[in-house]
RNA sequence: ACCAGGGUAGCUCAAUGGUGGAGCACAGCAUUCAUAACGCUGCGGUUGUGGGUCCGAUCCCCACCCCUGGUACCA
């Protein structure tokens, strides 16, 4: 029996979670699931990107303590999960005092391979927004667009940088020969093209006072918090015991598969696999890049005031249906469009109509003739592994919507309702068999709903209450 | 601006150098084992625009338009 071993991002825990976040927790989740069913010792970790300087800005805004403030969104992301029936086996928070000292143990790594120099950093400071801008970020005044008319102030100041010019070529051959694979190759080529132009040494601390005095401390220098993404990205190594459980760490590390979203591929693609060679520590195996929800066609937004909160849907919808929405009408390689209608839509023709209504169909047959089926577990199918292997959700589904329907005609086709006797007990005999499969091949991406009918269709068959009553 | 990917039925997406396919939605028929469900039939497209190559292009080439992503310290 092999670990697997996969993450999901660490969201930023600034403000609540959207459906985006809903996206990524699911297709973690059912990676996960299905490395469980292959029988591979699993464990999927997630956790708050607790020490951006944005969250103590968010914590201001609300009049909160800070560490209170972080506390409870990232409480509201962990129930957002556990709602989505996405199991989180480790959940790791950046404020954590364990994962202080994995990260200042990851520093003094890259340190003692002198890859942590010092040097002045320069950029433009606005009062109103407390916060640091490049020159391209700002209007053709040189002021930022939150305060026209408020002149910039020119700030250096002394930060450590971290030498990742040095391993441009090194991460190049490792993505090339897909020693780390990225998919999809869309991703892989965007992150070739970033690497061949060059890579350029970064700023990886900041000093307390534009810290905000939050986040993690240098080792040896009290003036100084190390750079969010320095130590964010090592959640997934403190996760599993970094720096304080050598075992454990040993036992997990490194990732099998870092599960992110396209606008922080550069951060895990590079700056975290250059950290890591560097402390000379072992890298992630893969990374699998997912694409954007718009909602109704746009950008979700708060000033466009778009942004879904999954729990609603969830109320009305159910947990599976939005999962299922999510695993079978959304691309994996491309930006999709999500609306309430085509949910409900997708709901009533595919879970209703389709699943939920099969199953009503040959259970009430069942229940007529007594039948008692011996429980039997079935494999995934070949085809839906093979589908799975390349995170290809939604045409794995429809691998599965396809038994669905073909079982549908059959019905029709025999008619069993004027069956008698033996054909009609072989009938049903062969239709559960069906049913226990496509049942089977579920379990990844609808985990309830699967249980709730291997459950129903083992012993003696009973009718139940509709998975998926219509919502009109 | 440059680089990459994309523009095909109302919607979501397939496909191929040789008379454009599926699912959903919509309409009709049929039917009851089932959730006004299932099944069958039908409606629906000068395949972004303009050129070119070819006997023939949606698929190849050129130009243009539009969308998405990237182009460093910003999910």
């Amino acid at each position: 029996m092999s670990k697997f071993y996969i993450t999901n991002a660490i969201p930023y825990v600034n403000a609540k979670p959207h459906i985006g976040h809903a996206l990524e927790f699911i297709q973690s989740d059912v990676i996960a699931r299905f490395h469980r069913l292959l029988g591979d010792k699993t464990i999927l970790l997630c956790g708050g990107d607790e020490n951006a300087i944005k969250n103590v800005q968010a914590a201001e805004k609300a009049e909160q303590p800070i560490q209170e403030f972080i506390d409870e969104n990232t409480q509201l992301f962990s129930e957002v999960a556990k709602n989505l029936h996405v199991q989180f086996d480790v959940f790791q928070k950046g404020s954590d005092e364990k994962h202080h000292l994995a990260s200042q143990k990851l520093w003094k790594l890259c340190d003692k391979n002198s890859d942590i120099y010092k040097k002045s950093y320069t950029g433009f400071y606005c009062v109103g927004c407390e916060q640091f801008y490049e020159k391209e970020e700002l209007d053709k005044a040189g002021e930022c667009f939150e305060h026209p008319g408020r002149k910039l102030d020119e700030v250096s100041e002394e930060n450590y940088f971290f030498k990742l010019s040095h391993y441009t070529d090194q991460i190049i051959k490792l993505i090339e020969s897909d020693e780390l694979k990225i998919v999809p190759i869309v991703r892989k080529n965007e992150a070739l093209a970033f690497l061949k132009r060059g890579l350029k040494d970064i700023s990886i601390s900041r000093s307390n006072e534009r810290a905000k005095n939050w986040g993690v401390s240098v080792p040896g220098d009290e003036t100084q918090k190390m750079y969010v993404w320095f130590d964010a990205l090592n959640i997934y190594q403190s996760g599993v015991g970094f720096g304080f459980d050598e075992n454990q760490y040993n036992a997990w590390w490194p990732a099998d598969i870092h599960v992110i979203g396209k606008g922080i591929l550069r951060f895990h693609a590079i700056y975290w696999i250059a950290f890591l060679l560097s402390a000379k520590l072992a890298l992630p195996k893969s990374i699998f890049v997912h694409e954007y929800i718009t909602v109704n066609g746009q950008k979700m937004s708060k000033t466009l005031g778009n942004v879904i909160d999954p729990n609603e849907l969830i109320s009305t919808y159910g947990a599976e249906a939005l999962r299922y929405f999510m695993l079978a009408k959304l691309s994996p390689f491309s930006d999709g469009d999500f609306s309430e209608s085509k949910l409900k839509e997708t709901y009533n023709s595919d879970l209703a109509n389709g699943l939920g209504n099969l199953i009503a169909r040959i259970a009430k047959l069942c229940e007529k003739v007594a039948l008692n089926i011996q429980p039997i577990s079935q494999p995934l199918d070949e085809a839906v592994v093979t589908k799975l292997n390349e995170y290809k959700f939604n045409e794995a589904l429809n691998i599965v919507w396809d038994k669905i329907s073909r079982l549908d005609k059959h019905i029709n086709e025999k008619k069993p309702w004027t069956l008698e006797g033996d054909d009609l007990n072989t009938f049903l005999q062969e239709a559960s068999t069906d049913i226990i499969s496509i049942a089977s091949n579920l379990q990844p991406f609808l985990p309830e709903t699967a249980e709730k009918i291997l459950t129903q269709f083992s012993g003696s068959i009973k009718s139940a209450p509709s998975l998926f009553p219509r919502i009109q």
